[in-house]
DNA sequence: GTTTAATCGGATAAAATAATCTGATTATAA
DNA sequence: TTATAATCAGATTATTTTATCCGATTAAAC
């Protein structure tokens, strides 16, 4: 059973959100973010080096390293994160998982997945990073 | 990358959706299946099997066996097979993978995906799949 | 009864995803 | 300059999901 993104993808969207809910320029190190957020060390790892490769994020080597975020947080979407590690594919597939479901070949629920689909879609790209801070550090706070 | 629900419960659907399009009390072999639906022999032969033990469709064995819907079409909803197959238990999580995601502690966006994922769940439980029987036969002319 | 065409069930294989291990590299701080 | 604390990179392991194989069973048709 799924829950619609992998884990890679939901851990490199609480990595960017927790980096996020940061004040600017402090670096936090992947330790840091492994304990917080509970992620296996060498995992969020990986999805760093990943996230940083895509250029959402840079990191610093050495003693006092870490990563933080590689551009404004107001100019950083959740959707850049799925599209970094996920791809957008699930955003132009059948929800049944039938080929090639169009408006012109629909699966029996196309117009309506295609509803909200594309309402997924919004939310993931209306509101930008620095807009989730409060919630962010709100839920952080609870883990 | 994932589109919600695994191949299995993808195939399920796609299997209950052609048995509900079939005459009544026609019988459909897992071969037939495979072929119109362009699914695995062997492995939609298993999904079958579990459908069976959930009793959503019936079995016959021996020559011109196959399967069949076990109760009436306008009685199965494509949430049943979802149900049976992968669980509900996607209802009721994060969609970034945060741990107790409630109202009480909310994820950043739980309340918009809150919103989808009722309207998703109620996708699956409102139709029946004799209502979409033709939209089936339309979608299934094409493969 | 024998053949044939189907399901059934258990084991196994292959592929994708998730996680870990290890050693190298880098840069700061003492 | 040395110890330390971090990232980096490649290989490996574990787990889950997807798919296949094969022999047994069943029942209809001839």
């Amino acid at each position: 059973m799924t829950v619609i993104f992998s884990k890679k993808c939901e851990y490199g969207m609480q990595a960017i959100l927790y980096l996020a809910a940061q004040k600017m320029g402090t670096l936090i190190s992947s330790d840091d973010i492994s304990k917080v957020l509970k992620i296996p060390r060498e995992f969020i790892s990986k999805i760093l080096q990943s996230l940083r490769e895509s250029g959402l994020i840079f990191s610093s080597k050495g003693k006092s390293g870490g990563f933080g975020l590689a551009k404004d947080p107001s100019r950083i979407k959740l959707i850049d994160v799925v599209a970094a590690i996920d791809g957008l594919d699930i955003f132009d597939s059948c929800v049944l998982g039938f080929p090639e479901c169009s408006p012109t070949h629909p699966c029996p629920v196309h117009e309506t997945w295609g509803n909200l689909r594309t309402q997924t879609y919004d939310m993931l790209t209306q509101e930008t990073v620095d807009k989730l801070k409060e919630k962010t550090l709100y839920k952080i706070s609870s883990l």
